[in-house]
DNA sequence: GCGCCCAGTTACGCATTCCC
DNA sequence: GGGAATGCGTAACTGGGCGC
């Protein structure tokens, strides 16, 4: 090992399918139960069970207990990232059935990843975004011009609003299912909260994939011709 | 307070893989 | 081939919520 980092032993921790699975399900952010995990992971509950306790002694997620319950939560969104990137050189999984296909297809389509909007509706958005001039290209990630600036305010998207006048910088991701960038950072997670409350978007069950309503079909369509 | 139910953990045995 | 490491599922156990 060099330097005082022992990047195997988390490198370990990843070089499972079910822990994986697991970190892959909490990487929106949410909390979710052990029960919900092994279902997620489709394991049993013992085999869950013994896999968080490992990430929370590595202390890459953490526990909270609630009554009976037990909410396991990412500790780091940079974990997120670091996922997000790793599956930019995974192989695509093999599909067994129906359900695994729908499943994967809406990911890829649209998800959340930790806090901001990714997949194919991230990368459409900060296209539409840069075609309108609203972001600005810059070579570590994206400028909100005075335009977008704009917009996002009319949108009601109160964070820009407060440092209206400074630059806001919104770093960039690679989406591993589209291999192009998405924009993200804390303009990426004030955008996705908005259309959460506007209702343009909404969570598939309890996966990270997300649906566009009508309603944000009609909004795309109007504040950033986007055909959705 | 007691019993029941449910979520989660632990112990254990089995299967698989890797390394010598 | 054999031992070690790892992952999995089953069964048993623990702890908390809830109704009576």
């Amino acid at each position: 090992m060099t330097g005082d980092t022992n990047i195997a032993s988390v490198a370990a921790l990843l070089a499972d399918p079910t822990r994986v699975n697991i970190l892959m399900a909490l990487s929106d952010g949410r909390a979710f139960t052990a029960n919900e995990l092994s279902r997620l992971a489709r394991v049993a509950p013992s085999t869950a069970s013994g896999h968080l306790a490992r990430l929370v002694d590595a202390d890459l997620i953490n526990v909270e207990k609630q009554g009976r319950h037990r909410f396991f939560r990412m500790k780091n969104p940079a974990l997120t990232e670091v996922l997000e990137e790793l599956a930019t050189f995974a192989p695509a999984h093999s599909i067994h059935s129906l359900r695994e296909a729908e499943t994967g297809e809406a990911v890829r389509r649209a998800r959340t990843c930790y806090n901001h909007v990714a997949g194919k509706l991230g990368v459409e958005i900060t296209r539409a975004l840069i075609r309108q001039s609203l972001l600005i290209e810059l070579e570590d990630g994206y400028m909100l011009s005075r335009e977008g600036e704009r917009c996002f305010c009319d949108l009601g998207i109160t964070e820009i609003h407060a440092r209206k006048g400074q630059p806001i910088f919104a770093p960039r991701h690679i989406d591993w299912s589209e291999r192009y960038y998405h924009f993200a950072g804390a303009p990426g997670a004030a955008f996705t909260r908005r259309m959460f409350e506007l209702g343009w978007i909404k969570r598939i069950a309890t996966s990270r994939a997300l649906c566009v309503t009508e309603t944000g079909q009609q909004a795309l369509r109007q504040h950033f011709e986007l055909q959705w």
